[in-house]
RNA sequence: GGCCCCGUAGUUCAAUGGAUAGAAUAGAAGUUUCCUAAACUUUAGAUGGCAGUUCGAUCCUGCCCGGGGCUACCA
């Protein structure tokens, strides 16, 4: 069935070229479904016309409408406003059209298989735990792969996991000298969440650490210290718990804050400190003022100073020192540190499928850096030989993009060893290698690394590979929270998990509250609670445009009244309602239609535009905002017209028919942002 | 400094260059002898500023103001 849109557009063209000798593209028409509070189904802008047809808006509109009602059988009579030419097409069409579309088994289904896509989305570091930023990112890449697929691509959802390097090393070290063998069967705790743990340690440890040597660094001669502020400044790593914070009188405040506190102007801060119970000595308070000015100093220094004074930190800091040492053990091979390195991996790797596993994502193709970052070199080489790339003075290796309006890059350091965009590039090809017919690689990487991305895909191209071009960076926007930006180091990320379980909660106590579940099975309960939960939390993240920053608000994302998975999933169980009351019907023909049922069904017919358009834009908002327009023209709909109670047998068919396909539409649409739907609810 | 992104009701989000800028929430007021009231209806409320292009600008261009990001021999 070719589209009325379309079968409108071209004679409209034709008019014009036959009657007015004006030439317009078939797909320059512009066609728009008619607003609301205006009558008839489509709209046709004839603004662009008025030149060439010298008339005014009025005019150009009735010649235009006379002719259009004459030459396209479907419409039945148009009404002109201003510029602006309203269609309203026959009730025989509407029923013809539901018709149509339901009885066409590749309306709702998959398109064919075209190229071969692959969406890289997640791509988690293995020493923190999933958090909410990751949530959209798993939630947009899985989504993408879906709706890619739908439209007629080849989707292979992968992922590159972060699974070596100096900081992996940094949890292992923690684990390996404070973590007396704990395992998560001994701990309780998810794998990922134990080595998260460590990683925590390991930075706790190092900024202790690191105060200790700089006071040490700053002891005056003159000044006596008591044991336990020796005692605090001496104690080595290991035991950098000896003391805990708590024992200084500033409640959990740590000593860095207390000295930017007293340099900020507040010099009594250190006045009320204590050590076991002990006011401090002058020496050791001499000390920390001393070491408040090196705090002051460093926060003025300029980017030199600042890489050299953390170089020389990390020089002078043995705890550093024993993690450089077992990155080398690593990759040595030496088979201990493999091990350990095995074994902890092994426990965020449970940890982190249970959590995709109640996310709903999933992977076709794993790749681990580990096992590529040592790829990328030999290309670097080939580029550097086909003059692509070019060696400085000291060896390393650049490319340089400045003919691109952009900067200059490295690829391969003085010494031979690799940075971040050599292992991009070495994993794309890779992936080139692993599949041949791969055609473009879309990668699901948060916003703050557009130029990244940007380098990275003018580089393949320079190398010649030819999908190149096609590559896209599904850039996001940051996750904010109502207190602000979320971080780390201030304990203000939201645990992934822990979230998953406060909304399916929330979902849990309203659909109680509601009291509509009582004859269903305990299970089946649970099982819808996870859904609606789910989804909440999915559509929540899903409905904002990926690109733009977004604010979420714990208390909003759990509610379910409004613009949320819940109100669609409602609709969808209530359609699912009424089919089952109906039983068996014959789609019915009404020699006339109201303005919501032809609302809703031009709103059905726009299913398939609306999932090729979030497919080139790579945009799932598009198909959850499509969501909640079905699902509110249908409340609409169902609330003032009777479907069951119809006045006669081809009016009930006709809505039955709406109903049915409305239902697997909400489905389908669902289904592609990774969410399901339930029968009731 | 250079480059990039974002400024829309109190708040969170919409709007291929098109009609009177839509929703949702929060506020006010209603609808259940009737197919699921997690719904529906009514009400009030917004394009940061100044120019330009255009028949027409929230959208395109320039400048200004405000917010964020990138600008690492980190990953």
């Amino acid at each position: 069935m070719m589209d009325i849109t379309q079968k409108i557009a071209i004679a409209t063209a034709d008019i014009l070229k036959m009657s007015y000798d004006h030439a317009v593209e078939t797909h320059d028409v512009q066609i728009d479904a008619t607003r609301k509070e205006f009558e008839g189904d489509y709209t046709v802008v004839i603004f662009p016309y008025l030149r060439a047809l010298k008339m005014k808006p009025e005019e150009a509109g009735d010649a235009l409408g006379d002719q259009l009602l004459a030459a396209v059988p479907e419409i039945e009579s148009f009404n002109v406003i201003k510029g602006f030419l309203n269609l309203s097409l026959s009730a025989a069409y509407w029923s013809e059209a539901l018709a149509s579309i339901s009885s066409d088994g590749q309306w709702l289904t998959r398109g064919k298989s075209g190229g071969l896509s692959l969406v890289e989305y997640s791509s988690p570091n293995t020493n923190k735990p999933l958090h909410l930023g990751h949530l959209r990112n798993n939630f947009l890449g899985h989504s993408v792969s879906l709706i890619k697929e739908f439209t007629g691509n080849e989707v292979i959802k992968t992922q590159i996991i972060n699974d070596r390097g100096v900081h992996i090393c940094k949890s292992m070290l923690a684990w390996k000298e404070l973590g007396n063998g704990e395992t998560p069967d001994t701990s309780g705790l998810k794998g990922d969440k134990l080595v998260g743990k460590y990683y925590v340690k390991f930075d706790q440890a190092f900024k202790k650490e690191q105060e200790k040597i700089e006071l040490n660094r700053l002891q005056l001669s003159d000044s006596n210290w008591s044991d336990s502020e020796n005692l605090f400044i001496s104690g080595s790593a290991a035991s950098a718990d000896t003391i805990s914070s708590d024992e200084w009188h500033i409640g959990s405040m740590d000593l860095q804050n207390t000295l930017k506190q007293v340099y900020d102007g507040d010099e009594s801060a250190l006045d009320g400190l204590t050590l076991k119970g002990k006011p401090l000595t002058t020496g050791f308070k001499d000390s920390l003022l001393s070491y408040a000015e090196f705090i002051k100093d460093s926060e003025t220094e300029t980017y030199e100073q600042e890489a050299s004074r953390r170089e020389a930190i990390k020089n002078n800091s043995p705890l550093y020192q024993r993690v450089r040492k077992m990155l080398i053990k690593w990759e040595q091979g030496d088979p201990e540190t493999i091990a350990l390195w095995k074994m902890m991996n092994s426990w965020v790797y449970e940890g982190f499928d249970e959590t995709y596993a109640r996310m709903g994502v999933s992977f076709d193709k794993l790749y681990h850096e580990s096992e590529t970052y040592l790829k990328g070199k030999d290309i670097v080489k080939v580029g550097l030989e086909k003059g692509i790339f070019f060696t400085k003075d000291d060896g390393s290796v650049w490319v340089n993009l400045e003919a691109d309006g952009l900067d200059q890059k490295l690829l391969l350091r003085a010494d031979g060893t690799t940075v971040y965009m050599t292992q991009d590039i070495g994993t794309a090809a890779q992936r080139q290698e692993d599949y041949p017919s791969l055609q473009q690689i879309i990668y699901t990487v948060g916003d703050e690394q557009d130029y990244h991305f940007k380098v990275l895909f003018l580089i393949l191209e320079k190398l010649g590979y030819d999908w190149a071009p096609a590559c896209r960076h599904l850039s996001y926007g940051m996750v904010d929270l109502p207190s602000g930006k979320m971080k780390s180091r201030e304990g203000t990320v939201v645990d992934a998990d822990d979230l998953m379980a406060e909304v399916v909660d929330a979902a849990k106590i309203s659909s109680e509250e509601k009291g509509k579940l009582d004859e269903m099975e305990q299970e089946e309960q649970e099982q819808l609670f996870e859904m609606l939960g789910i989804g909440a939390l999915k559509f929540y993240l899903l409905r904002v445009d990926p690109r733009k920053r977004m604010m979420f608000d714990p208390e909003e994302s759990v509610s379910l009244n409004g613009d949320t998975g819940p109100f669609v999933q409602y609709t969808h169980a209530r359609c699912k309602a009424v089919l089952r009351k109906a039983g068996e019907f014959q789609p019915g023909a009404p020699e006339r239609l109201s303005e919501k049922e032809r609302q809703l069904l031009r709103a059905l017919m726009q299913f398939r535009t609306v999932m090729n358009g979030a497919a080139e834009d790579m945009n799932p908002s598009a198909v959850a905002s499509y969501c909640i327009d079905l699902a509110k023209m249908y409340n609409q709909f169902y609330h003032d017209l009777p479907i069951l109670k119809a006045e006669d047998e081809e009016v009930k068919g006709f809505r039955l028919a709406l109903t049915k396909l409305t239902a697997e539409t909400i489905a389908t649409s669902m289904g592609l942002l990774g969410i399901r739907v339930p029968e009731r609810m």
